[in-house]
DNA sequence: ACGACTTTGTGCGCACGTTCACAAGCGCCT
DNA sequence: AGGCGCTTGTGAACGTGCGCACAAAGTCGT
């Protein structure tokens, strides 16, 4: 009794990960009245090998017509049923400082059924703001949201010495889902899915290939093989 | 002529991207005085298998003391010298609405050498604002800039229908690192690198665990493997 | 009605990343 | 001085992901 490779319904990670790029390309061209797509077309467009795009696909089932590609509504649909864009997901965003006001005002949240329902901080300066619609609560009233209203996914938008202490009071608070913007590890029980989002260590990254680049240019600048672009 | 599989100083991409993660806990450590840790310890702080911490830190040098551990003062100096923060990066930021904003004041930038030297943006209104202690300059500018100051990363806050010009712009100016909060796809010619960071795509894949999490508990509560996080 | 053409879906080999487990090495204590 | 305990560094096995290349399958034209 090996655990399968792939059980039913198993979507590879990395395959999970590519759906909202795809969604967004079949938007676009849904937008621009296409119909149909074939794969080769639609991995331009995501940036992605065309081989890679078809496997992903076949994961979500046989959507594609031989010969022809792609519907694009349809597979729209499809995608965004998988990835659970059909339902409203209430989100909550803690820690209103220069990030989080631009966090509540963008416009791609509430696109794609992420429905900001809730902003907290700790500062009694900001508590009582209205932004983007939405009063700030102190983070205290978190514990009595949680009883009115479930919240599906926390964003925290906090410096990162307080950001373990609103990761925790959000997991009593019942959210299983956090997106993390403060530059830390969290740690969360087992259930809970964390997904972190970092500027600096982006920014990091890019110095080092940067450097990479600055060095070859000096050492060898007809060698071979040219720069590789960064996932 | 098989190519080398680790040609010298050959650091693999995983290993780069947790780089900064290792350094943020390292300097913690510092801050807290602490002078020497195991790879046990900081694989722990960086949230990884100390297995995977020692091969990392094994690409950059036998840093470590057998018996001992790694000194941390020495490892922070190396790790920030393989990531290129002994140097400055002059960084220009395109697009100042909400994010924009809130890249520009972001703390996080200096304090590794990230140095905010430049802000643009097409929108008139905004152009002439003073944002952190810098003008909003007229994105024509960025061609002008290219001769003084050389650029080396710039930053994309635009929305995502003028994120490709911008993007043109910025390589046209000699930008070889770009990172991009637009939600679409860059095209950019060889050796330019780009990394992407979509708040929407996170989102996205969170909820897609979120469903996940919910089928399972409805069918089976009691079904073997709990739920896994999300790298 | 049939053949040629187009495009999907996928089997297969390869490369990469992760983890286990252990030998090699270092310091400390007696 | 020598052994003992601790921790690093890494060989090897394993799993995942990627891309080529091709068979299967459908469409279109004649």
């Amino acid at each position: 009794m090996t655990h399968d490779p792939v059980t039913p319904r198993g979507i590879p990670d990395a395959t999970v990960a590519r759906l909202p790029v795809y969604l967004r390309a079949l938007s676009a061209l849904a937008d621009r009245g296409i119909a149909s797509v074939s794969s080769e077309e639609l991995a331009t467009a995501a940036g992605v090998n065309s081989a890679k795009l078809r496997k992903d696909l076949s994961h979500l089932g046989s959507y594609g017509v031989r010969g022809v590609g792609y519907d694009v509504e349809f597979l729209v649909h499809q995608i965004g049923r998988e990835l659970g864009l059909t339902q409203d997901w209430p989100v909550a965003i803690v820690g209103i400082g220069n990030l989080g006001h631009a966090l509540a005002g963008y416009a791609g949240f509430a696109s794609k059924g992420f429905r900001v329902v809730a902003l907290f901080d700790v500062d009694s300066t900001v508590v009582g703001d209205v932004v983007a619609g939405l009063r700030v609560r102190p983070l205290a009233d978190l514990a009595a949201l949680a009883g009115t209203e479930q919240i599906a996914i926390g964003v925290v938008a906090t410096p990162a010495a307080n950001a373990q202490d609103v990761c925790d009071r959000l997991v009593a608070a019942g959210v299983r889902s956090v997106l993390n913007f403060a530059p830390c590890v969290l740690s969360v029980p087992d259930g809970v899915d964390v997904r972190k989002v970092d500027l600096s260590t982006e920014l990091q990254i890019l110095a080092f290939h940067e450097q990479r680049k600055a060095v070859r240019d000096l050492v060898g600048p007809l060698d071979e093989l040219g720069a590789r672009v960064a996932r």
